[in-house]
DNA sequence: ATAGGTGCAAAATATTTGCTAGGGC
DNA sequence: GCCCTAGCAAATATTTTGCACCTAT
């Protein structure tokens, strides 16, 4: 799963969990899921109109959302860190960040 | 509503504009945020673990989600243009972004 | 009269939680 | 046995929708 780029939803990792262990519960995927957010370990994506989105990456780097087929793409650039060093000069304490493009990617825009 | 910085949710926003209209609902709330949101006029803002937030700002800014507080703060720097570009040549049609960092505000750190 | 927007309530979707029970040490 | 985690189902939270109705054109 660590390895997965695909940023599936919890529904998704369900079924797919299920395939090895066909018992388990889509609550305790969630419950887990949560922790493995809270610990920093994974990325929870929120998105506009639809469930939420989970990374298993956790090395800085933007995703963007097809509006048309709904697929989270990996975004490979550079975070700009003055971002973050400005605002930590400012008094905030960021914990993480995270950069969303919604649009059309190249498949669905031709 | 338009000078609002405090990026209301729908709930908020039905309790304010029950003010001024005893009567209205808050499907009708929901119902007029989506269109406004998709006519670009204004922003909603999913967030980790609550409901959306609603931006009339619809100029290029960033956000702060405050994990305690759980208040959004508008932060005020320059989106650099360049990673949107970068993304054009890619091939992705970039409708809107979105930046959000999450930690604690300059209040709740002290 | 017709079109468009609304209230109301139910439905749909997404996520969290309580409680009980089972597996590993 | 004790503790941790999971299953299951109910509860909660959030958002969307159907439908009838009202109002302005």
């Amino acid at each position: 799963m660590q390895g997965d780029r695909s940023h599936p939803t919890a529904e998704a990792i369900y079924l797919r969990v299920k395939n090895q262990i066909p018992h388990i519960s889509l609550g305790t995927i969630y419950r887990n899921l949560k922790v493995l957010a809270e610990q920093g370990l994974i990325l929870e994506i929120p998105v506009a109109d639809g469930p939420a989105r989970y990374d298993f990456r956790t090395d800085n780097h933007y995703h963007f959302i097809c509006d048309k087929c709904g697929h989270a793409h990996d975004i490979e650039m550079p975070l700009p860190t003055s971002l973050t060093q400005s605002l930590q000069r400012s008094g905030y304490a960021v914990r993480t960040q995270q950069i969303l493009f919604y649009g059309l990617c190249p498949n669905c825009k031709s």
